[in-house]
DNA sequence: CTGGGTTCGT
DNA sequence: ACGAACC
């Protein structure tokens, strides 16, 4: 007793062992999810492009040495035979990311997003549970170790990296069956660890660090620019200290770092040096800002910059629509051409705007509250830019920020589906095939859009009646090897909407069928129907691409080769057929 | 020939 | 409002 509270006010500097982290990084993420969607690619050498920039490429592409966020031009010089998709449009990555951080949450509830395609997840307690529970079970390590376990840590940490290492095995499992996605995994106690160890066997494998080869890992890093936390900046900043290697970091005065990067950051890259981190995975939320931004050559003319804010906020619109809160300020950003320097110069501005523009009327806000946004954000560009003097600009951004919850009626079930997060994709009320429904306004028209047609299914059939309830003798800690059931957790049962909802679930699990939507109870039927026309700009969503520059075509013909993979990303939400290279 | 985001700290 | 970090 007493030993544990000195531990823990110890704090040991983030190197005690006593959490099971699990990183995982999807391989190759955009080239995938562009193989998924269309699996003839799979063979093939292929490049997500962005503008001039190669952002990434799948695997067999980097045989050719082709290497993420590389000129377009020098990717082609490497492997003329590059196949190229258009990348800026994100829509269908972000798609998948939540697909994928919706099925870690059934193994934590802290799972924290880095960028699309990362995820942290801090198991310690699932593995406290499983040990438990299964004292006696194998404790074999799925994947690899790295480097020598040859001296054992006599804290207990072997064993729940162990069954860590087993819990990640079987996230990439699910993540693979269930979504068509591979990734890496690493296993460690602290969050640096796991994902410095994540990538030292790419792609599609995992790797458990043990506290013996703590060492080995840091040293093996190439660079000082190799740990997170180390950018451009801070690493020429290093570099002028003449530390470039991870050893020399180590090994540098800490008062001498104190006074080229102050002390906060370089008692942080002290303790990072030796794989010490006491960061918390932090269970991300709803973002703080969406936004959208375009880069071009040259625009020069004040109703250029209109224009292009027009459609940015187009397509901003529907992102909010799908979000569901109401954005308390908005921000434009700019980059002014500079010669010379490479590097961005941007400017921002942003105000606050008034939540009644957002009031859930139907028709109205397109036109009127979008030509306000539309004249707010030409003021904060004006305050950017003096209009009277010629001016060249190179990027434009517009975004969102200071959400607040919308507030639709108590028991109304939009308020309900707006925050649940299992169910926010619901929210995109485009992806609900409605069959029995023919033509609602807001589902048909012309159809082209990224985010219409996909399907809703079901997944969650422990959440409604159909499944028994748990038995208090059999903990949680068996759901993920045994067999797979998903329980309603405490706040799902206090919550009669929750019950409602729970016909409504967007799929992450195996029964996989259509909702069929006159099939919902009429309740349900008709607050889906209020629901979505009370929903921000609803109607702009008609025809209305997040799609910037189109990347794929639309065939709604379906008789071509049904490859298992493809067949999951339509079942998953896609509607797209192959694209025409 | 240099993406399109997001978060955090100051 | 901006720089620095991350993807
Ligand atoms: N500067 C960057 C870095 C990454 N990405 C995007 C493209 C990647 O597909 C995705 C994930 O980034 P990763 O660094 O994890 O790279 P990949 O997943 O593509 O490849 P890997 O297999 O090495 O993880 O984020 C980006 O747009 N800009
Ligand atoms: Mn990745």
């Amino acid at each position: 007793m007493e030993d544990d509270f000195d531990q823990t006010l110890d704090s040991n500097y983030g190197s005690s062992h006593d959490k099971v982290i699990v990183h995982l990084d999807a391989d190759c993420f955009y080239a995938q999810v562009e193989m998924l969607k269309n699996p003839e690619l799979r063979t093939l050498p292929l490049g997500v492009q962005q503008k001039n920039l190669l952002v990434t490429c799948n695997y067999v592409a980097r045989q050719f040495g082709v290497k993420k966020c590389m000129l377009v031009s020098d990717a082609k010089r490497l492997c003329p035979s590059l196949i190229l998709v258009k990348g800026e449009d994100l829509y269908d990555y972000r798609q998948m990311s939540t697909k994928m951080t919706l099925l870690l949450q059934k193994f934590s509830p802290l799972v924290e997003k880095l960028g699309l395609d990362e995820n942290f997840v801090d198991v310690t307690q699932l593995v406290a549970e499983t040990l438990k529970s299964d004292f006696a079970g194998s404790r074999n390590v799925e994947g690899h170790i790295y480097g020598d376990i040859t001296s054992r840590c006599d804290c207990g940490c072997y064993e729940r990296l162990c069954v860590g290492s087993q819990i990640a095995s079987e996230m990439r499992k699910q993540l693979k069956e269930e979504l068509g996605v591979t990734c890496c995994a690493g296993v460690a106690y602290n969050k640096l660890l796991a994902k410095l160890v994540c990538s030292t066997h790419k792609p599609n494998q995992q790797t458990t660090l043990f506290p013996a080869g703590v060492s080995d890992l840091m040293l093996n890093l190439n660079n000082v620019r190799s740990l997170p936390g180390i950018g451009h900046r801070t690493s020429e900043i290093l570099q002028s200290l003449g530390i470039s290697s991870i050893e020399q970091l180590q090994n540098i005065n800490l008062e001498l770092l104190e006074h080229a990067l102050g002390r906060t950051l370089a008692e942080r890259l002290k303790k990072l040096s030796v794989g010490a981190d006491d960061m918390v995975v932090k269970p991300t939320g709803k973002p703080q800002s969406i936004g959208l931004e375009d880069g071009f050559r040259k625009i020069s003319l004040e109703s250029e910059v209109k224009d292009k804010c027009e459609v940015l906020l187009q397509r901003l619109m529907i992102l909010l629509a799908e979000d569901g809160r109401i954005p308390g300020a908005i921000r434009v950003t700019v980059r002014k051409y500079d010669n010379s320097s490479r590097y961005s110069h941007r400017e921002s501005r942003q105000c606050n705007i008034p939540s009644s523009l957002f009031l859930p009327k139907v028709g109205t806000l397109s036109s009127n509250a979008h030509n306000k946004l539309l004249t707010s954000i030409m003021k904060l560009f004006h305050k950017i830019i003096d209009i009277s003097k010629p001016f060249h600009l190179t990027l434009l951004g517009v975004a969102f920020t200071k959400f607040q919850e919308r507030n639709t009626g108590k028991g109304s079930i939009t308020s309900f589906l707006v925050k649940d997060i299992s169910v926010q994709s619901v929210m995109n009320f485009q992806n609900i095939s409605l069959h029995g429904v023919e033509a609602m306004e807001c589902s048909s028209s012309k159809n082209a859009g990224k985010q219409s047609g996909s399907t809703l299914n079901y997944a969650d059939k422990s959440g409604s009646e159909s499944e028994p309830e748990p038995s208090p003798k059999k903990t949680r800690a068996d759901f993920w090897r045994g067999s797979r059931k998903r329980s309603l957790t405490e706040s799902d049962k206090d919550s009669p909407n929750k019950h409602r909802s729970s016909e409504l679930r967007l799929s992450t699990g195996e029964p996989i069928n259509e909702v069929d939507f006159s099939k919902l109870s009429d309740g349900i039927q008709e607050e889906l129907m209020e629901s979505c026309m009370s929903l921000p700009s609803l109607t702009d969503k008609l025809g209305i691409s997040d799609n910037s520059t189109p990347n794929t075509s639309m065939s709604i013909e379906d008789n071509f080769q049904t490859n298992a993979s493809q067949k999951l990303w339509k079942r998953l939400g896609s509607n797209q057929g192959p694209q025409d290279q």
